[in-house]
DNA sequence: TTCATTAATCGTAATATTGCAATAAACAAA
DNA sequence: TTTGTTTATTGCAATATTACGATTAATGAA
């Protein structure tokens, strides 16, 4: 009716979920890949880079926050974000395992 | 408006964000392990396996296949699922690509 | 043909997501 | 203090997603 149950499924398998639901969205990827670009974290102009509003963008790197994979710090006026490296890591270690599965019967089928 | 602006996103970006959008339900995450598991294409059984109503596994079944992930053979009344290895292989290298990204500058940041 | 089996589709309810205007909060500079 | 700058939050409308009961369609078996 409407919600995920998360609990019929494995914790690896909601794991993958949420990252992939994090990059299910455009946005958000142009603003990972913007601050991997721009790695001096300049921030406020993804604003401009990306072409949402600002309520929008800073929604998007709420989740991106929420989840680990950005960090942000403050800087008098403005908000310094970047990619937190270690759980980036640990992300991309577990859903390239995900991408990464063999079959494990070498049979053709369909 | 609820509607993703995919206009003003290049087509990697939305291309990314299609595939993981995707993956970001653990019962397709769920349906995918089992068809690399179970490679001789059984599939009725995907709702005894999962645990989610016939119809709502018909569904993640459709999107799955709409993305060109699986396919599936109809054999008599069921109908044999199976991952489509050659688009598998392109998704998995599109992903991997964004997932490999290195920070083009060496400075920390915050 | 009739009955059972399997999977897709329809319709609908509940919930989530996307986007932005308006506003608030926090700080720097004048 | 006032003013400007930057980012977060609130509130809301539009749309999308998830889930499933009921039904339909297609096939095989009796």
């Amino acid at each position: 009716m409407g919600i995920t149950k998360s609990e019929i499924f494995t914790t690896q398998q909601n794991e993958i979920a949420t990252f992939a639901k994090v990059f299910g969205h455009p946005a958000r990827v142009a603003i990972l890949q913007h601050l991997f670009k721009i790695n001096t974290c300049v921030c406020g102009d993804l604003v401009n880079v990306i072409g949402l509003a600002q309520p929008t963008i800073s929604q998007h790197l709420k989740e991106l926050k929420n989840i680990g994979l950005i960090k942000g710090t403050i800087e008098g006026t403005s908000v310094c974000y970047c990619i937190d490296k270690d759980n980036w890591l640990n992300m991309k270690s577990i859903m390239i395992k995900f991408l990464d599965q063999e079959h494990s019967k070498t049979e053709e089928c369909c």
